[in-house]
DNA sequence: AGAAAAATCTTTTCAGTGTAAAGATCAGCG
DNA sequence: CGCTGATCTTTACACTGAAAAGATTTTTCT
């Protein structure tokens, strides 16, 4: 029952052991060695699958955008069918998943140490953003707008979930509710997706 | 003509060197060593100034922090004298700063080696943030509405100008706006500005 | 089947990092 | 003048990413 030489599935293995650090121990934690500690092989044994470093966090960050585009979806999935009750849904699973796993989501959005030449990466990151440009609440300003109104419509809204998010999740909301007697976060946060339903800008 | 033994003014030459690591070659090239190598001493005198890096790392925050805020007060006052402009030169140089110092920026919003119990950060990001909540555009609902809507309509604003300046510092937007012909970053900054001067909820 | 080739994993090594400890040099003060 | 403390250097250690070389297993080819 000794180990065998070749572990088999040490791919998957990296991958799952990098998430159990970043969850436990958290980014500046992660380090392909102590990947390499907690999947039980020695610390060059990563080389060959992932290259270096950034082949590894590369390839978790692409695994973590297709479990964040699919739980946005679920949320958009669970909500009532209008528009504005889908547009908050999305907003709301953006959150939810930034607060669930911040470690991950902390590499996906802010690690310098990312290939986004990556193709697996690329079309993952991608196919995350593609949904908050679709479920357009006022589908003849999405038809009769430019490309770039668009843009700037779902940049407005990427920008206010996704600001909220980082806050949070780098501990810059929270002493901020300390001082205001009663204040939750769930309830900020609902408070501040309000205003993801009126976001078209007045055009001069 | 020989190097002194004590450099005199070790501290404020370390601060200096650490930015221009900052500037030249990014946040990952910004190490206790190369700091110390920048200025000329060996990389063990930060040590007495600034005991390990993450107080060198909260020195170089706290004094962007300060900058920060001296900035945006530019703004502002370069701005007309209605609340709406006032609020609106308020992001514009939030953005504007992330963007000409994104290094600075980065370590000052998304470096966890930073220690916010130190005073000199706590008392500088509270100064920066307080901004945020002055200049109401409407005073009557400033007065009349309950401290945690003042907290949720500051947090709105912030939010959008915070994700807006992290998502163009980390280079999520530039691919984006590749695929719309005749977009400019300047023009998109200014549309998302917009959704500033709407931001009260609709309380139901 | 058997040999060659490729893939997988380990061991060793090197440069770089943060931190601690000990020693060297200088400034200020009795 | 001499002492004390502040400042800076040297040395050392454990950690990191990465490269190189060797060991083992699997696959492929004839």
């Amino acid at each position: 029952m000794s180990q065998p030489y070749h572990h088999g599935a040490l791919r998957a293995a990296l991958l799952g052991a990098a998430e159990a650090i970043l969850d436990r121990d958290g980014i500046s934690a992660l380090t392909l060695r102590a990947a390499a500690r907690e999947a039980g092989v020695s610390h060059a044994a990563p080389t060959h699958h992932f290259g270096d470093i950034t082949g590894l966090l590369t390839e978790l960050a692409a695994s973590g955008f297709v479990r964040f585009r699919a739980m946005l979806q679920a949320e958009v999935a669970a909500a009532p069918r209008d528009p504005e009750s889908r547009l908050i849904a999305l907003g709301r699973g953006y959150i939810a998943f930034a607060r669930a796993y911040p470690g991950l989501f902390q590499l996906m959005f802010r690690s310098e140490r990312l290939d986004w030449s990556s193709p697996a990466l690329a079309t993952a990151g991608e196919a995350a953003f593609a949904l908050l440009t679709q479920d357009e609440p006022d589908a003849d300003l999405q038809s009769e707008s430019s490309g770039f109104q668009s843009l700037v419509v779902a940049m407005t809204r990427w920008s206010l979930v996704h600001g909220l998010s980082t806050l949070i999740v780098d501990g810059r909301v929270g002493p901020l509710m300390d001082k205001v007697k009663g204040a939750e976060m769930e309830r900020l946060i609902e408070g501040v997706l309000r205003s993801l339903v009126l976001p078209e800008p007045r055009i001069s």
